[in-house]
DNA sequence: CTGTTAGCGCATTCAC
DNA sequence: GTGAATGCGCTAACAG
């Protein structure tokens, strides 16, 4: 372990002050091209790496507080955006050294309009930073570029929109999201039998993007293996249990070859309470992500597996590359990711 | 998000100084009652959490380079026991502010005789900490009772010993990992079927705790279930390529009802490729951990899952609780856990 | 036993 | 354009 050098040892080599190393480190301006070259010579023959603990200490003299906005849909405990706001209100914790003033603005993840209304009020706010949610294309790019307009900088969770590039953006590939789901599938359930792919109704608007990549792409897993399978689409209330009850027993009644149901979005514990409430059995039920509800079914053995998308992670991350940028800038490592996905049985939940 | 308190801001509310609150906080002695009392008083009262970062950046003045040995097993590029490693050199990077020299001490994981001479020399070297694997029980409980008499705090990666208090310890939960792998291979092969449990053989020693647990468990999922499978315990060489083309496809010839092979050691790969080279097709394998080999077979199509017990947080965790201990001392939380396990299949490697 | 003080590495004035 | 000086919250050594 080489021992770290110091701004100070940095000044010294280069033959410059400490101050000048700063300027340089961070190209806040104002050096003189010979200081620039020195300075830059010493750093990269010496590999320095800046001290994050001094810095943030430093930092806080200035007592700059942060505003930072964050704009998701609002949700019950335990469901999939409230694992995100988790995730951030634990970054949120972990900096609290740096004060960090937030503020969410929620909107009602089946309305446009709602997403609308709240990403307006962000626009006219003052703030340091935006984190939000990309369900909805429109409004997402008018809200981006009204902040590009400000120069405030934005981070996406959970998804991403084509063309716009905001300083990080956290989220799980879809499209490998469908494949898992389809190799589970196959493997869970025994060759021959027929599959089911629900997902939710919607009133009004369109399919979220993320459900259509991942039906496509688990479509895109059985036409490669030359469609081993039948594949039923099927779509289902996600509120009025009467209704679910009878369009699930309904919809197996007229497919009796269905061995597996795969669900599309977080709510597959929907499905399982379904299937146990008509007292159906032996059926393979498979979904997303381990919110509340779908850990009760796993542990209940209503629900077979979850596709872990990490929603407290992607919150976390996000914080923590806004912050990363507003005290120092951009970054090229790791602002934008896949994060991996896990499969969670009953076996090895939590 | 709440204003957080300094120190001094504390000693104010109490009444007394700054040093007194730190005395009280890291309880290093020396403070009568009534201020003990005072100082507790208001902590208890306001949630002061002290700044980590600028803690850090104060024990640098102290320029005490901490001393930490690290001894496991040696291990190939990308096998198990260097993605420890891996794990234990990022937070060595990551905590390099605090200067910290270390050391590594490797022994032969088969050898016990080579381990028993890796901790002696060890128990006689001055340093500030340990971490060690416990893949030796007695020459383990050997080690620990030396370091306890010097005062030397210890860490745990891969396992524990019954009757050692280390001051870390980062595994995986065996008995769970055992479950799981028989979830899967149930799951995964068609009922009726039978299914092979796997060993290395080993030359001289026991078997490894691990491998026990891993295998109890295994079995006691099916007997839970009613002994609906057929399991075949067979050991195989992992060293001589020959003998286990010999051993695969002759035991596969003698069991062909044999549908799934499951192994209790990160190296599966060792099966698979021996699968493949005798033109065997259609048996599921699984194993552990995703070691560079695993990692392969699973790309090529001829290793079907993998039990992911994080070996690289698992050395990356323990460094960070070691020092912890040596900065600030003993706290509760976190310090021995069980890591959550993960699956993964081809389609959500990385 | 306790208060005071110096200094960790860095960011930011403020003179020159 | 640049260097010196100040202080962030905290630790540790020292004087009382």
């Amino acid at each position: 372990m080489a021992q770290q050098l110091t701004i100070k040892q940095i000044a010294q080599l280069a033959g410059v002050s400490a101050g000048t190393v700063d300027r340089v480190l961070h190209n806040r301006g104002k050096v003189s091209p010979e200081a620039m070259k020195a300075v830059r010579g010493v750093l990269s023959s010496q590999n320095y790496k800046y001290n994050l603990h001094t810095s943030a200490v430093a930092f806080r003299k200035t007592k700059k507080s942060l505003k930072l906005i964050i704009s998701i849909p609002s949700s019950e405990k335990g469901e999939y955006w409230d694992l995100i706001r988790t995730g951030i209100d634990e970054a949120l914790s972990e900096y609290n050294d740096f004060d960090i003033e937030s503020k969410y603005v929620f909107f009602d993840q089946f309305d446009s309009a709602s997403c609308r209304e709240a990403f307006d009020s962000i626009a006219e706010a003052s703030c340091s930073a935006v984190i939000m949610a990309t369900l909805y294309v429109p409004e997402t790019q008018d809200l981006c570029s009204r902040l590009d307009k400000h120069g405030i900088p934005y981070a996406f969770v959970d998804g991403s929109v084509e063309g716009i590039s905001p300083v990080a953006c956290f989220k799980a590939d879809q499209h490998a999201c469908g494949r898992l789901l389809a190799r589970l599938m196959d493997g869970f359930t025994p060759k021959g039998k027929e599959l089911a792919l629900l997902l939710p109704r919607r009133t009004g608007t369109q399919m979220s993007n993320n459900s259509a990549s991942r039906m496509s792409a688990f479509k895109e897993y059985f036409t490669e293996r030359g469609k081993v399978r039948t594949i039923h689409e099927a779509q289902f209330s996600v509120s009025n249990v009467e209704e679910i009850n009878a369009e699930v027993s309904g919809f197996l009644k007229n497919n009796p070859l269905v061995a597996g149901i795969a669900v599309v979005i977080s709510h597959s514990y929907v499905i399982s309470d379904a299937l146990a409430a008509s007292g159906i059995i032996g059926i393979v039920v498979g979904g997303f992500d381990v919110t509340a509800g779908n850990a009760r079914c796993l542990r209940e053995g209503t629900l077979d597996f979850l596709i872990n998308q990490h929603p407290e992670r992607q919150g976390f991350y996000a914080v923590e590359s806004i912050l990363h940028y507003l005290m120092y800038g951009a970054s090229d490592d790791m602002l934008k990711e896949n994060l991996p996905l896990d499969i969670v049985l009953r076996e090895n939940l939590q």
